[in-house]
DNA sequence: ATAAAAACTGACATTTTTGTCAACTTTATA
DNA sequence: TATAAAGTTGACAAAAATGTCAGTTTTTAT
């Protein structure tokens, strides 16, 4: 009678099949992109028959799109706490912390929005688009902000940004070129904590001695 | 009787085909990598028939490692006039100066070699990751020797070296995140010097005003 | 001019991938 | 417990991609 016959039912069959479906298929992704992912292969990797994928997406193109949703909204819920609100120094350093937190616990998501890029992003909406200009221009806001009132140089906002990404995503989407660089078989927490120590201690006093 | 009846009859014909080949296959590999390029789709684009693309090459996999060593040459050959025996803000300067002349001229290049790291570097040989990590180490070594002699801060050489890699090859494998945020359809010349300031000033002297 | 080497190509057999469907099983609901 | 709805699947046809080869044409060397 109950709706629960057993404890570990999921609510719904169609929910679990569909995390099966999608963590298989951003991995595969993240690996080779739209182009080199076979469909059968997404299949295969969720452990349900191909006909049985159909079932749940109707195209290799729906997978993805899902997944672009995802992950953008995954970045928002991973720095929707970030407070930009404290004294340069304090928030670059929140901020460098945290983006490389996600690159280190998210590398997969990381790497499948790189091949995004890397084709052109063809795949994101005018609406993803716009988010992604929305929530960038904040953040140059704040760096305006605060070059007005002479806590920083007047430098541009827009590369100064597109330095921070740069320095923290190449972590995620990059790694081995990191291992080599670091002549390590893994890279550990420790790791990342240097990068950010030397990122940031670079970027808010350069690194020249005065 | 003479080798050329006509002017512009290229030495080789191997060659030229060959050209024409490599340069439709890193066109397409830059934009879907490996696994997305069809070689159906290389032929097409270089403009030969199938088979006398098979001619040339036995498979997809020679004309890809083909490329790999093409492109790590060719960084070779830009980079080998880099002097960093300058005093460390005009070497820096000349340097990230040069990444961003390179990332300007050749993203299909970097694009290219972005997506052969993403998937892990499956395709260098021992040999060529050897050659790489001799480079890094290289420049490495006159980070380490400015140290010494007190002239920059004390931070690790490597992940300083990976944030000037980072932030350069950017702006050849994301340019389109770049132009949504400068909010223009096309880089100029002017876009990338303003780059150059910004990580230049950056990362020399810090944002931070003292 | 001619023979050998190099370059070219249509056509074909094979393999891989795609997408659909009808029949079947499980789960939910009344 | 009956019935509908949701979920599952093997099997198949169609399409796409691969790789080869025999036969041809073009180029080179003598």
């Amino acid at each position: 009678m109950n709706k629960n016959t057993n404890k570990k039912s999921e609510k719904k069959i169609r929910s679990r099949n569909e995390i099966k479906i999608l963590d298989a298929a951003v991995l595969l992704f993240s690996k080779k992109g739209f182009d080199g992912t076979r469909f059968m292969e997404i299949a295969k990797a969720s452990e349900l028959p191909k006909a049985n994928v159909y079932y749940y997406f109707s195209s290799k193109n729906e997978i993805y799109e899902r997944l672009i949703e995802n992950v953008i909204q995954g970045w928002d819920n991973a720095f929707e706490h970030i407070n930009l609100d404290l004294e340069p120094a304090d928030a670059i350093d929140t901020y460098i912390g945290a983006k490389l937190d996600y690159a280190r616990l998210n590398p997969i998501e990381s790497r499948f929005f790189a091949h995004e890029m890397l084709r052109g992003g063809e795949f994101l909406t005018r609406k993803q688009r716009q988010h992604i200009r929305d929530v960038t221009r904040k953040h140059e806001h704040v760096l305006e902000s605060w070059i007005l009132q002479g806590k920083i140089r007047d430098i541009s906002p827009q590369h100064f940004f597109i330095m921070l990404w740069a320095s923290t995503e190449f972590y995620a989407n990059f790694t081995n070129v990191v291992e080599l660089t670091l002549e390590k078989r893994k890279l550990t927490k420790k790791d990342y904590d240097n990068a950010r120590k030397t990122i940031v201690n670079s970027i808010l006093n350069g690194c020249l001695k005065k």
